[in-house]
DNA sequence: GTAGTCACG
DNA sequence: ACGTACGTGACTACG
């Protein structure tokens, strides 16, 4: 009359155990904590209760200490092999998620989970429930019948079979019924089960095909067709009594669940999000239920906004919190303390331009003038998460928001730079809170400004011991307004040249692509790897093909070896280079180009990079091309924005080198910079034997890449490739430098060793990268951890010294000229815009402020150019 | 969403 | 036997 209830029965340490064999042990939060097990375990369970919506559930684990229910079997079970520590440190995280779930746990003294679930399962079935006994082994297969399946994994974690008695049959040639007395006979030794020497699979299934269980075996054994067998079973009779004993799951235990006590309420999604949070598990975040209101957070306290504004003005003090509705800003939350927070909603921003004054009156949507006032005021102290963010939001309202004072996202980035620095995450992680979703986008808002006060003080903390405050209030901090300003302002793009190139480049490509298609003698999409892979290895034969995962490798590097053999292959590469141009460039770029200014404007993320550089995206400006004729056509459409305009760049020349020198000391790099010599002629000069007069370009070129190389860790034979010599010549050239330069191969070994005792590496900042995988006892893991480490401080203290150069320079520009604007920033160079007779200065004050951003123990170099383009550059002496 | 490729420092 | 250089982001193909 009633419809069946679902009862799942779970085998935590087995699943756990699963999981943190099936999973890399890298999987750690930053602070090192290993979350594989119980990250696995996570996954495991969501698909579960997702899929079987299950009406009661009980996750059993094994009983700390002895689970032997009988004396006698002291010495099979007593013995069991300690726990993984890395393992052992998760399970109290496995039953605080279980909890978080909603899903009753238990142990029992002295029993194993499979015990209890025997148990559970029998109490199940005779209650005409559908059982599904989830586990990661097939112990629990004796289980097996009408009422009661065992869900069980196989490789990996989700693949997993459900086993009814038919499929048991079918992969074991037994009944259910008779695994204990297959155990009996064949042992188990992963179980410490003994069973019959000699005895294994075959015979164990031939003899209960014959007699259902062992008892029967031992009482007709004279039915038994060999009597060599005969003989040993007799002999054996105890130990079989035992193994079946041992191997028997107990349906009986003293469990005192009912029923009635493992029904499954539903997540405690609240609980859930924090454990997420703190665990770092952001994808599993994305995915975790919504938390129902009845158990949140008590209400914000919500005040008027007039009353939030008047307090925040007394205070200098703002918490700003953003509603966001798909991407674009959909109000603020402003949060005084001791006070409350109010919530302003936003309209859509006026548009300028064409419409303005007939649909727009543009009043409309202005934001109330004092809190405007507010926003704008660099007196009063901005404190939120994404605060660029917000700033970008609010320029569309003609609101250049300032005084931005402490953002967590920046403040978390400092402290792991590798995690997600997401609000939710450091809710959970600092505060072990959740905020509402972000569909509730108010609600949302309004708690996380409120939060912040909260957070910063955890944040604090962590910084000040970490000490790395000086580097977020005299770096991070100010870059903000300074990245949004370079943001703001944008790159001229000369879209006409733009376009026209975009159409020469297409129309070559065109002829490529026929080209190729007639060499190849079919059609096919010369944009798949996989169809130009089964084209030039299996069509045209061509030799030395590497495979990838998926089919040939088609890398530029390879395809330049085949160029002699056919000729389609340049015609390939070429196109490769027109399609690379073509879509991201001209295409991608004049996607990107604002029609009303002509400029793009890229957005720099400052909370990405594991080592403390920027980077650049929609579009990313940090990557647009040098290195070919063709290339720089694309980068001499990016113009200075006015006639009387030019650019002007600044890079550092050679400053990771430089950084290697001052902290390696090594007395040959030291001196050369010293003296001021060109490092990469010299290097050449060492490897090929020459005298310094006698390096020629390619060789210096050579030389640039072994000197990055070497730095980076390379072998020889990825050099070798790299230059196209032998592996002997690579070694060589290799060892020659580590000859050469004694101190720079200390100092690599040192840092590696120092990296690994202190589980991070740090920039000459003091910023810090974790680096949790030094320890992994996966050699190709642990091996590309180690180059890691060796270029982290020198590509991060680079990274270091041009934000303090950004910054340093930032408030004086306007002294130089009214019209000087920094534009970009790629890596070790910086892009500006500046009227042309201010050219002078602004070079003056650039190169002044970027060679003296940090005192080491060689010269910083800023070599100075300007153009108007970005290609053609000519120097400033 | 992942893999392959390629643009930059 | 295999891969073999650090750090990014964008585009295309493909399941």
């Amino acid at each position: 009359m009633s419809v069946r209830k679902k009862l799942l029965l779970i085998d935590g340490n087995s699943l756990l155990h699963r999981a943190f064999h099936a999973l890399p042990a890298s999987l750690t939060t930053s602070s090192g904590q290993p979350t594989n097990a119980v990250y696995g375990l996570a996954q495991m369970l969501l698909l579960l209760l997702a899929e079987h919506a299950p009406d009661a559930v009980l996750v059993a684990f094994d009983a700390p200490g002895p689970t032997f229910r009988h004396e006698q079997f002291a010495d099979y079970k007593a013995n069991r092999p300690p726990m993984d520590e890395a393992l052992a440190s998760q399970v109290e995280l496995a039953h605080e998620l279980v909890e978080a779930l909603g899903l009753p746990q238990t142990e029992l003294a002295n029993y194993e989970a499979d015990d209890i679930i025997g148990t559970m399962a029998r109490r199940g079935a005779d209650a005409d429930h559908d059982v599904v006994i989830v586990t990661g082994d097939r112990d629990m297969l004796q289980l097996v019948d009408d009422d009661i399946k065992v869900l069980a994994t196989l490789r990996g974690l989700t693949n997993t079979r459900l086993y009814d008695a038919k499929q048991v049959t079918e992969e074991y040639g037994i009944n259910p019924d008779q695994m204990t007395d297959y155990k009996a006979l064949a042992g188990d030794s992963s179980d410490n089960i003994p069973g019959v020497p000699g005895v294994g699979p075959k015979t164990a299934a031939t003899l209960l095909a014959q007699f259902p269980h062992v008892e029967e075996l031992l009482e007709r054994l004279a039915e038994v067709d060999s009597e060599k067998l005969a003989a040993k079973l007799a002999d054996n009779r105890d130990t079989i009594r035992l193994s079946k004993a041992l191997a028997t799951i107990a349906t009986d235990s003293p469990v005192e669940l009912e029923l009635a006590d493992v029904a499954w309420e539903g997540y405690r999604g609240a609980k859930l999000r924090a454990l997420f949070g703190r665990l770092e598990f952001t994808s599993l975040l994305k995915r975790a239920p919504v938390p129902t209101q009845s158990n949140e957070e008590a209400p914000a306290r919500q005040v008027a906004l007039d009353e939030a504004v008047a307090a925040i003005q007394a205070t200098g003090c703002c918490n700003l919190a953003a509603a966001w509705a798909g991407g674009t800003l959909a109000g603020l939350a402003l949060a005084a303390e001791e006070v409350g927070v109010a919530y302003l909603p936003l309209e859509p921003p006026a548009r300028t331009g064409s419409s303005e004054g007939l649909f727009s009156p543009g009043t409309d949507t202005a934001l109330p003038e004092a809190v405007a006032q507010v926003l704008e005021d660099a007196n009063i102290g901005k404190r939120g998460s994404n605060l660029k963010n917000i700033a970008a939001a609010l320029d569309n309202y003609d609101i250049r928001l300032s005084g931005c004072e402490w953002d967590p996202t920046v403040a978390d980035y400092l402290i792991a730079p590798q995690r997600d620095h997401g609000i939710d995450v450091l809710a959970g992680c600092y505060l072990h809170k959740t905020l509402p979703p972000p569909e509730q986008a108010e609600q949302r808002a309004c708690q996380e400004a409120l939060l912040i006060p909260a957070l910063r003080a955890e944040l604090d903390d962590r910084l000040n011991s970490l000490k790395v405050m000086p580097l977020l209030e005299r770096v991070e901090m100010p870059l903000i307004e300074i990245l949004r300003d370079m943001e703001r302002a944008g790159i001229a793009v000369d879209s006409t040249q733009l376009e026209e190139l975009g159409e020469q480049m297409a129309a070559d490509q065109e002829k490529l692509a026929q080209r190729i298609h007639q060499l190849a003698g079919c059609e096919f999409n010369i944009n798949s790897p996989q169809q130009l892979g089964q084209i030039l290895f299996e069509k045209l034969e061509l030799p030395g093909g590497r495979r990838t995962k998926t089919g040939w490798s088609t890398a530029a590097a390879i395809l330049d070896d085949l160029a002699e053999d056919h000729e389609i292959v340049a015609a390939v590469l070429e196109y490769r280079q027109l399609a690379k141009l073509c879509s991201t460039y001209v295409k991608g770029l004049l996607e990107e180009l604002d029609a009303e200014t002509g400029r793009v404007h890229t957005t720099f993320e400052q909370t990405v990079t594991a080592t403390g550089r920027l980077s650049s995206r929609n579009p990313n400006l940090q990557n647009i091309p040098k290195r070919t004729e063709l290339g720089r056509a694309i980068r001499a459409c990016f113009v200075a924005g006015a006639p009387d305009r030019v650019l002007l760049c600044a890079d550092y020349s050679q400053i990771e080198l430089r950084i290697l020198a001052h902290f390696s000391g090594d007395k040959n790099l030291v001196d050369a910079f010293a003296a001021g010599e060109d490092i990469h002629r010299r290097t050449a000069a060492v490897i090929f034997d020459l005298p310094i007069e006698q390096v020629t370009a390619r060789m210096r070129g050579a030389a640039k890449t072994v000197n990055y190389a070497v730095i980076y860790g390379m072998g020889g034979s990825a050099l070798a490739a790299q230059l196209d010599i032998s592996r002997k010549e690579a070694d060589k050239f290799i060892e020659d430098y580590f000859r050469q330069l004694p101190g720079v191969q200390q100092y690599m070994k040192q840092i590696v060793e120092q990296a690994r005792q202190d589980g991070y590496v740090e920039t000459i900042c003091g910023r810090r990268r974790p680096m949790p995988e030094l320890r992994s006892n996966n050699h190709p893991v642990r091996a590309y951890a180690e180059r890691a480490a060796a270029n982290t401080p020198l590509q991060g203290s680079a990274a270091d010294i041009i934000k303090i150069a950004m910054v340093d320079i930032a408030p004086r520009l306007a002294q130089v000229s009214s019209t000087a604007r920094m534009l970009l920033q790629v890596h070790d160079e910086l892009v500006f815009e500046v009227a042309n007779e201010d050219v002078d200065a602004l070079a003056k004050l650039v190169k002044e402020i970027m060679e003296s951003a940090w005192e080491l123990s060689v010269p910083l170099s800023v070599d100075i150019q300007t153009g108007s383009n970005w290609r053609d550059l000519r120097d400033v002496p």
